[in-house]
DNA sequence: AAGTTTGCCAACCGCGAGTTG
DNA sequence: ACAACTCGCGGTTGGCAAACT
């Protein structure tokens, strides 16, 4: 028996904690796993004042610490049959020593009886890590593309296992940049480093051509009405700490640039060794280092919704410059990216363009290998294929040569069916349809 | 066997933002 | 318009268990 519970009361905040949460539950199929009970003595309520607020905890007699299974027992039958509500209210009517925020992290984290526990998968890996390249330490967006999985828990498998295993990479965790040392290294790894060197690179080409298809859908939006002088703020106020080439002209009849911008040549560049086949070019390619943090990027992206006060209206003329042969495709692919990056449709109509400035060429194929990498490692070359398949495609020792030619023209492929499988497994995380294969 | 270090994760804390009166 | 209230988020901590010396 499942009994849904509409929990009521929590405010809209965010879009992923939306208006209603599902529970589906009943108290007989929980498994209790409980951590070993330490009974700590009473809060004596010594926290010093915060002006303005006050204290969580601030009454004697509240018990912090670990929560006994009578605890869960109260908390779990309570909200079974009335709904959690006002959380500050909830304790003393469901007879616990217990703050409201210790309840509702009690109830988010633990005893929600959606929750999944236990190993992280490999397409739950691949979701981690692509989505925090995209949204950086944004645990809560990340968690509404891992159903069951908490945001507390997703922090906690990146912190103890993801982070380390991107430093042990050579790679900067925070910024999914290749660190200098690593690269630098003759240790034997060379042809590894200079991936990493431009996998890393096409991570601030990426994040800087973001940012630039931010500024310039703006800068044409704000051509074909009146809002000029907003946009003018916005790239003004973007670019101040990074000196920017102002935007590439545009093109009179379709309102396109004239010529892509600089920063996608390096795009074109990646796309064209992927495509080719051609694992030299990479030793070759020197990709620009961008300036552009990804705390920058995320605040341009922002602004896309700050700046525009009418999302939809931005959006559908955004659509009307979109060639009319194309819209159909290129607005699945909005859609489907912005799902992925947990914006929604109208606040990222610049991503569809992006889509289609990189030729109709895919995210994935310049992200691909750079996750890939990082997957192969933890199982020593047990890659995933697009349904979430392990199998081995990588190097064995002593076997380099032929097979690692076997081993390039099998790269695109599985970079390829990589970011598919990503693309697949948030959006269906996300709707309950399966979409199809997206790309080719 | 005892002591120390490391890994892990549940829980706490403080802050920012939305809501309400 | 403002202040108080409430909630959710992300960073950090505390403590247990396992691994190591």
């Amino acid at each position: 028996m499942v009994e849904e519970i509409i929990v009521h009361g929590s405010s809209a905040r965010s879009h992923e904690h939306g208006a209603k949460i599902i529970i589906q539950s009943v108290l007989d199929h929980l498994e209790f796993q409980y951590i070993p009970l330490v009974t700590h003595g009473p809060f004596t309520g010594t926290n010093p004042t915060v002006m303005g607020r006050s204290p969580c905890c601030e009454k004697v007699g509240l018990k912090k610490g670990p929560w006994t299974p009578e605890e869960d027992q109260k908390l779990l039958a309570y909200i079974e049959k009335h709904g959690h509500g006002s959380w500050r209210a909830l304790p003393a009517k469901a007879g616990l020593q217990r703050c409201g925020k210790s309840c509702r992290l009690r109830w988010t984290n633990y005893l929600r009886p959606d929750i999944k526990r236990g190993e992280f998968s490999m397409q739950e890996e691949q979701t981690i890590i692509q989505l925090h390249a995209l949204l950086g330490n944004r645990w809560s967006a990340i968690a509404t593309h891992l159903p069951k999985r908490t945001d507390n828990e997703i922090k906690n498998y990146w912190n103890t296992h993801l982070k380390k295993r991107l430093a042990k990479m050579g790679i900067d965790p925070s910024t999914h940049k290749a660190k200098s040392d690593a690269l630098s290294s003759a240790d034997g790894h060379s042809r590894g480093a200079a991936n990493l060197s431009h996998m890393a690179q096409w991570e601030s080409a990426r994040l800087e051509a973001e940012a630039r298809l931010v500024l310039e859908s703006k800068l044409r939006a704000a051509s074909s009405s009146s809002n000029l002088q907003q946009v003018g703020s916005l790239s003004s106020s973007s670019s101040s700490s990074t000196v920017r080439p102002p935007p590439a002209p545009l093109d009179s009849k379709s309102n396109v640039p004239a010529s892509p911008p600089s920063c996608l040549d390096v795009l074109q560049v990646w796309q064209g060794v992927w495509s080719d086949q051609k694992p030299a070019a990479l030793i070759d390619l020197e990709s620009p280092t961008s300036t552009l943090s990804f705390a920058d990027n995320r605040q341009l992206v922002a602004g896309v919704g700050l700046m525009d006060g009418n999302a939809a209206a931005f959006s559908h003329q955004e659509d009307e410059i979109l060639d009319q042969e194309s819209t159909g495709w290129k607005s699945m692919a909005r859609d489907r990216i912005s799902s992925f990056a947990g914006f929604s449709t109208e606040e990222t109509p610049w991503l569809s363009e992006a889509y289609a400035m990189q030729g109709g060429c895919t995210w994935g194929q310049f992200g691909a290998g750079f996750t890939g990498m990082l997957l192969e490692d933890k199982n020593s070359g047990y890659c995933a294929d697009s349904l979430g398949n392990g199998h081995r495609t990588c190097i064995q020792e002593g076997e380099e040569g032929d097979e690692g030619e076997k081993e390039g023209s099998m790269e695109g492929e599985e970079n390829k069916s990589y970011w598919n499988s990503i693309l697949n497994s948030v959006n269906s995380s996300s709707s309950s349809t399966s979409p199809p294969v997206f790309y080719n």
